[in-house]
DNA sequence: GTCTATACTGTGATAGAC
DNA sequence: GTCTATCACAGTATAGAC
């Protein structure tokens, strides 16, 4: 691999476990085995090193985003939406673990708004949904929920499961969170 | 309040939402309208800050797994104790979620260890279900996704939903997550 | 209890030699 | 493409006046 992706890989990396601005160009370059000027000769600065780590997963995503037909309170489009996006988030558990976290503080930098603007877009998806408080906080769970486990799974399980295990069991478990908002809102508000 | 407890509060609140070497003792004394002397008059260290700032909440979330009488794989004893854990978060939400994110990048942090140290613990009450995968994930993503949610929704969501109805809802969506930790290991894996 | 002044280190970034 | 040298600045922390 040229220097050029080993330097994008080592930054998502560093950027996901240690936050954007506890990551040095220092350290980058370190790992590396370079020095901090050869960094920046591969890249202008170190938000465009930040950039090249998510840029493409959040490319990749709005392509997910955007082939959604319709509503997601249908059960069959939102089982292919799912399966695409658990496929979605094991591929990137870095970029979104690095989005999820730390999102927030990165205000003003293009990369963090343009995945902001996603999970707006996204949430429209679940509209019919948006005026019930618990149906928001399962989408929000599922999000949150699955990001930061295959992130953390690293740290706490000594052993790392066969990734067709994980899959299935994601598929299964944001499945079953996002169920209940497939029937009507008026529906269940009623039943409670 | 005292400035003490100003600093302590205002410092929670900017490790949380931009990192904890995002947040400089200047943006702190900043908001205090205080200098970076005086911030550093009041707490010896910024570390000092940060376990002012999330050390009175492990504490307690030590004292709630304490209390725990014996394996959460009982469905009683597991509903009490998510009730607890989930009141724990809503009262505490800033605290988790910092230590959720960031714990990784903070390693030697006293105060991150004991952190650590509880959520290692905490999943040995659920130690029955620690060979299935597919349990594994749903105990990270209740706590992973219950924590995200919860500092999330101040950012996407505009109105506020009451704190009670809040704290049903997830108690309801936790619960139902980890309902299938109930039944023994060997009962499901046959079932598959 | 708060301030100014200061020391020291680390940071992102640039210039220029090889 | 990589390096050393250098820069301006922000970072944490200390000393001492008020």
């Amino acid at each position: 691999m040229s220097t050029h992706d080993d330097l994008r890989d080592i930054a998502l990396n560093e950027f996901a476990v240690a936050g954007y601005s506890g990551t040095s160009l220092q350290r980058i370059a370190e790992i590396a085995g370079l020095s901090k000027s050869s960094v920046l000769y591969h890249y202008d600065s170190k938000e465009a090193l930040l950039e090249a780590a998510i840029g493409p997963a959040i490319d990749q995503m709005k392509s997910i985003v955007d082939s959604i037909g319709g509503s997601l309170l249908d059960a069959d489009r939102r089982g292919v939406f799912i399966e695409q996006f658990v496929d979605f988030l094991l591929q990137h558990r870095l970029e979104v673990h690095m989005f999820i976290n730390q999102g927030p503080g990165l205000e003003d930098v293009p990369v963090i708004d343009r995945a902001n603007d996603l999970v707006v877009h996204l949430s429209t998806f679940f509209s019919s949904a948006v005026s019930n408080t618990e149906d928001h906080l399962r989408f929000g769970i599922a999000l949150g929920g699955a990001a930061y486990v295959l992130s953390a799974k690293q740290e706490y399980s000594l052993e790392a499961p066969p990734v067709d295990e994980v899959r299935a069991a994601l598929v299964t478990i944001v499945s079953e969170l996002l169920a209940p908002l497939s029937t009507t809102p008026s529906a269940r508000s009623t039943a409670n």
